[in-house]
DNA sequence: GCCATTATTGTAAGCGCTTACAATTAAGCT
DNA sequence: AGCTTAATTGTAAGCGCTTACAATAATGGC
């Protein structure tokens, strides 16, 4: 095609066909009230001619830009990663496209990345978990931005949900160890601070032990980042307790695989002599050795659902406030009786 | 504010202020030439008014959106989403949005997306690897469209690229394997069609071998997707051959971790009764037992360097057309010299 | 066969900003 | 002071599309 001549626009399509700019617009834009006859003429034309909309002056005049924004702490962890795979897509089969923003964490950055994703029109936005600024909430507000979160099941008027919940299957997994017989504990866990999914998690380790009548003392609690040699850094530190705890429940499953190494290292037989426990399930915890007892965070569909609904609500359709998934304990190998030291009767 | 009343323009804002829209427009983008006076005058406006530029008008009056396409084939492997993540960082720091489309390693489906990401007005774009249809190339060059490869490093007038050579560091792993005596050698590899990373390192591999005089028979190579169970089944199959390889070289860390946990339920012990080396260097990587062998992929470096330089190019900056990143072999646990069975003097 | 409806198509006014160009003012010389 | 040149600011014409509304053609009921 003649490509130093100027650009193909809409009207070209439309002299080319001999009709007006609004029909190929219509046809264009899969409206109604197009005849057969009209539709394959712009059709023919588009295509002689090469013809490409223009993504900008179209969301300029519609008021929508044909993506949505997703603001995740990082994408450096698996589950986020795999969900925005997943959501992305998904999205694509609504041909919607995704912007992605990172904040480290930072809710402040959040705050900052949302306004930059407003300003470029974004349809609507989807956040990870609960923990949110005012502020958040009043820029969708304002810009009656379409939303959602993600990744909690907290029930919240101001913030529609799809995810599951973090602190019940946390609970079943100390239950579980309790069952088993253990009665020390031991926690790793990711900083809770603007991160609403650790501190459920936690809650829900600290509820199944209150409700057994253990006690889980601070020093038995070893906040750190997110990381393979952070979760060796805290088992090892948990591990000077004494005596030692005989499990170690893990606020994700890298965390765990950290403590698993460093217990390899150590010597420390699993789960003969410590218990171990994830969350998430990240694809290689089924092949540790022995295979990670976690939970079974439910990333994909996650995103295949927030596509589903976020368009739905951007369409203007009436969607669930809160819906939420299954995120289902898996017991494995690193799970077992404290074997080498009962509990003095 | 006044949340009812319509949106803040940029002419409000120029009213309020008592200058011209175009004054106001200076100040937002920064221009030369304008005065101290005037720019605290509009500043001021803006703040007290709220005002928030839309950026779909700016794209459209400014042909630029703010934001690059990347095309990866995947997010679920962590190597993409590492350098995902830390190109997204640093392109903030230009003010730049990051648009992401995945392709499942199909290069129809590649040209597709960029297709609608040029559509949507991208500013420029990143693509993965060296392996591209015509037609991706036809759409840069006809939309103008600054556009970048990466991961890979081979030299192509089409093709800048930011990467590293993936063909030596394999042909080193594999060189390293033969002096330490090994002469029976698996390959597990990821599919090379529209993959010319995969295709490099078994190139790579290859060549070490002949160079050695050695015969890497066909039924040795077993081509899987990307997955650790993926890299099980592999492992077995190569197991079943007669004599047995006693040394497994694989495409990438995931098949490796796939082949190791298959060696460890066979009770085939690493590396005293077979080596394997893998390539990417993921986190886990050093944490594993023993310790992976294998190259590290410099992910964030390349994220970084991508959008420096794409960023440059899009101002019009001259940039290198090929740049290449070291990308170095790791030698760790699970290589060592046959021990089990010698070579027949 | 005529008129009220309804289905199609066209006209043209924006969408909210940027920027070429013109107009104005300030600065620098002699 | 008078002129040239440079710095600052304003004017207004788009950017390429969508869509409300008007105009026209087609349809159906009686």
């Amino acid at each position: 095609m003649n490509r130093d001549a100027k650009r193909t626009l809409l009207q070209d399509v439309a002299r080319e066909a001999g009709v007006s700019t609004a029909s190929v617009s219509r046809v264009l834009n899969r409206a109604p009230h197009v005849s057969e006859r009209l539709r394959n003429r712009v059709e023919a034309a588009i295509d002689s001619l090469g013809y490409v909309p223009d993504g900008t002056a179209r969301a300029l005049a519609s008021r929508r830009i044909g993506a949505i924004g997703a603001l995740v702490p990082t994408l450096d962890n698996p589950v986020f990663s795999a969900m925005i795979d997943s959501l992305e897509q998904r999205l694509k089969q609504y041909d919607c496209r995704l912007l992605i923003a990172t904040y480290r964490y930072s809710l402040d950055e959040e705050v900052e990345s949302l306004r930059t994703l407003i300003q470029q029109g974004i349809d609507g936005a989807v956040l990870i978990g609960h923990d949110h600024l005012p502020a958040t909430l009043e820029l969708f507000r304002r810009h009656e931005v379409p939303y959602l979160t993600c990744w909690h099941s907290e029930e919240d008027p101001d913030w529609p949900s799809i995810g599951f919940d973090n602190a019940a299957p946390a609970r079943h997994l100390a239950e579980h160890l309790i069952d088993l017989g253990h009665r020390r504990f031991g926690v790793i866990s990711a900083p809770v601070d603007g991160n609403d999914r650790a501190r459920a998690r936690l809650a829900g380790f600290r509820q199944a032990l209150e409700t057994a009548g253990l006690d889980l003392a601070d020093d038995h609690v070893v906040t750190v980042e997110y990381g393979i040699e952070e979760g060796a850094a805290a088992f090892a530190e948990l591990m000077r307790l004494m005596p030692r705890p005989t499990a170690i429940l893990c606020g994700n499953d890298v965390l765990a695989f950290g403590a698993m190494f460093a217990a390899a290292q150590a010597g420390i037989a699993i789960p003969d002599d410590l218990s171990i426990t994830g969350f998430d399930d990240l694809p290689q915890s089924r092949f540790m050795h022995p295979a990670l007892t976690t939970v079974a965070a439910p990333s994909a569909e996650v995103g295949r659902l927030v596509a589903d609904t976020l368009v739905a609500r951007i369409r203007g359709d009436q969607t669930p406030h809160r819906q939420v998934l299954e995120a289902r304990v898996v017991l494995r190998g690193t799970t077992a009786p404290p074997l080498h030291e009962m509990e003095p009767a």
